[in-house]
DNA sequence: CTTCCCAGCGCG
DNA sequence: AAAGCGCGCTGGGAAG
């Protein structure tokens, strides 16, 4: 059975706005019977009711019809995300070229068309705390009847795919995510405001009133005037700072921080620490705390599939970018602890598996996949087989990564080459796909023009433009087939901190997820049990994407009372 | 005044 | 030590 909750304005939904509209159909997505109309207060019981079956509920945009489920008590089991599923569909090399897919084609071109114009804005809640019901962006309110519709489709075009099973994987765990991402912005990230204003006042002094520079900034300017012999200069001001830093005979072309730390002045280092805590106060200061921490806990938005790749994006505080300065600041509820757990070295490993490369696999086995590596074929030196598989992934051409790399092409001639094979295609204007079938976009209009070129100088140019998409090919087939096993390790994760909850152990729930990463707000007398579910569903990953292959996906996990304590 | 882009830096 | 992938956010400054 499938059931749609609606948005009102949809059919039959009531006109206030509180009531969801509940359609059962069958696993074609036919309906089975008459729909019904359930208030939020009633909606527990009816989710429980409906859910003694097993059935996966259907909605246009997982968030706006969730999150008011959340807050009213109600969490599901399962869900098949439209919006998510077509946006894969559109551009899947999987996908076969039915009617559907092809008008989700049609459509994507006249998005691009419409590139550069404004597009709509949407109302966002005010405080992470106030969700609206039902914000979603369009298509709002369509009706029961167009979402079955629609989901008949999504089910036809996965069925008649030439890849079927990695579609279907595909896209379940896509809708899985979507569910993680709601229950976590739900969740928050147990965060210490208390703590966090200690780290500030210890790096910049006492709180400032309203707009004014924090006390050590304050002194670092005065200091930074004197010695630049420039007594109004304001080092925010990239520019001025440019002008600054020439007058007194420092040659930089920019000025970052790397390219500084080369050049030899008493300035130089009141400079770079200048930058360091203005970034701090700045990025993740007291405007920070008041904006995004609520009642203890750090709640932002996940955007789920809003990287090209299939990465999650974040919505509000920079969630994905929490730097190691503030992460004391992260500490768990009395009672419990912070599980985190991380996929150690999960790109090399994904490029192992990708290309069947038993010698790679072979360097997977252990603990440490670098290691491995340096072993064989780098006498040992870690770091140096480290940057040349990462300037492999990446496409690095020069610098000692690009010098490194074809040391590694002999000792790993199958994995460097499905990467050459991924860059190449790129460079030629063809798609690349995930092991699961998420496929990049074609080219741009505007990229095909600039290579049809006729003068010496554009074709240089062009050249350029098309190595560039071909570096961004090669990492992409890494990238998003990383994705989805992190995204089939949340969902298996999911999966059996339900079941254990269900069997009436509360073990914790998740609370963070960053590309390779999990955090767990854990009950502390279950510690033994969560990292077992943390490693079962790791291995569980593997085996739903790969089936049965000779490499292991190794998980590190910290069992921590700050996420300070985690690395 | 608002809107947009860039430089810079945080994360993986 | 640093040039090669993917992001979000901030402040400054130019453009409108």
């Amino acid at each position: 059975m499938v059931l749609a909750p609606a948005a009102p304005g949809a059919g039959t939904a009531s006109r206030d706005g509180q009531a969801f509209c509940l359609q059962p159909a069958d696993a074609t997505g036919a309906p089975t019977g008459p729909a019904a109309v359930v208030s939020l207060a009633d909606l527990p019981g009816a989710v429980r009711r409906a859910e003694q079956g097993r059935v996966r509920w259907v909605w246009d945009t997982t968030r706006s019809s969730y999150l008011p489920m959340l807050k009213a008590g109600a969490s599901v089991e399962r869900c098949h995300d439209l919006t998510l599923t077509r946006n894969i569909l559109s551009l899947s090399e999987f996908a076969p070229g039915s009617d559907y897919v092809l008008s989700l084609r049609r459509s994507a071109v006249t998005d691009e068309e419409r590139d550069g114009l404004p597009r709509q804005v949407l109302p966002v809640p005010d405080s992470p705390d106030q969700f609206t019901l039902f914000d979603s962006p369009q298509p709002r309110g369509r009706s029961v009847h167009e979402l079955i519709r629609e989901l008949q489709d999504q089910l036809a075009a996965v069925a008649g795919s030439s890849r079927r099973g990695r579609l279907q994987l595909l896209v379940a765990a896509e809708s899985a995510g979507a569910l993680i991402a709601v229950e976590m912005e739900y969740a928050g990230v147990p965060w210490r405001e208390d703590i966090h204003e200690q780290i500030l006042a210890g790096f910049l002094g006492p709180r400032p009133r309203n707009g004014e520079r924090p006390l050590e900034l304050e002194r670092l300017v005065a200091r930074l005037r004197e010695l630049l012999d420039n007594p109004r200069f304001n080092p925010d001001s990239a520019q001025e700072l440019l002008r600054a830093l020439h007058r007194a005979g420092i040659e930089v072309k920019s000025t970052r921080s790397w390219e500084l730390q080369e050049h030899n002045h008493p300035a130089i280092a009141p400079l770079l620490e200048y930058k360091k805590l203005s970034r701090l106060h700045s990025a993740n200061g007291w405007t920070w705390l008041d904006t995004w921490v609520r009642n203890g806990r750090f709640r932002p938005e996940y955007i789920v599939g809003g990287v090209v790749t299939g990465r999650w994006a974040s919505r509000g505080g920079g969630a994905l970018q929490i730097p190691q300065q503030i992460r004391d600041a992260a500490r768990p509820d009395p009672g419990h602890k912070l599980v985190v757990a991380d996929a150690a070295q999960l790109e090399p490993r994904v490029l192992a598996a990708l290309a069947q490369d038993s010698a790679l696999a072979a360097a997977a086995r252990g603990k440490d996949l670098y290691q491995g590596i340096a072993d064989v074929g780098f006498g040992g030196d870690r770091a140096k087989a480290k940057v040349a598989m990462l300037g492999a992934m990446y496409g690095a051409t020069t610098g000692e990564s690009g010098r490194l790399v074809p040391q590694l092409t002999r000792t790993y001639p199958r994995a460097i080459g499905i990467l050459e094979r991924a860059a190449r295609t790129g460079e030629a204007g063809g798609i690349v796909s995930s092991y699961l079938g998420r496929s990049c976009a074609t080219p741009s209009e505007r990229w095909l023009q600039a290579q049809r070129t006729t003068t010496a100088e554009e074709q240089r140019r062009a050249d350029s433009i098309a190595r560039t998409r071909g570096r961004f090919t090669r990492n992409f087939i890494i990238q998003s087939t990383a994705a989805e096993w992190a995204l089939c390790w949340l969902a298996e994760l999911r999966r059996r901190l339900r079941s254990a909850a269900a069997d009436g152990t509360y073990v914790g729930e998740l609370v963070f997820f960053l590309h390779d990463e999990v955090m767990l707000h854990a009950n502390a007398d279950q510690i033994q049990l969560v990292c077992r579910i943390v490693e079962e569903s790791a291995a569980e990953a593997t085996r739903l994407m790969f089936g049965p292959i000779p490499i292991e996906f190794a998980v590190s996990i910290a069992v921590v009372d700050s996420y300070a304590d985690a690395k």
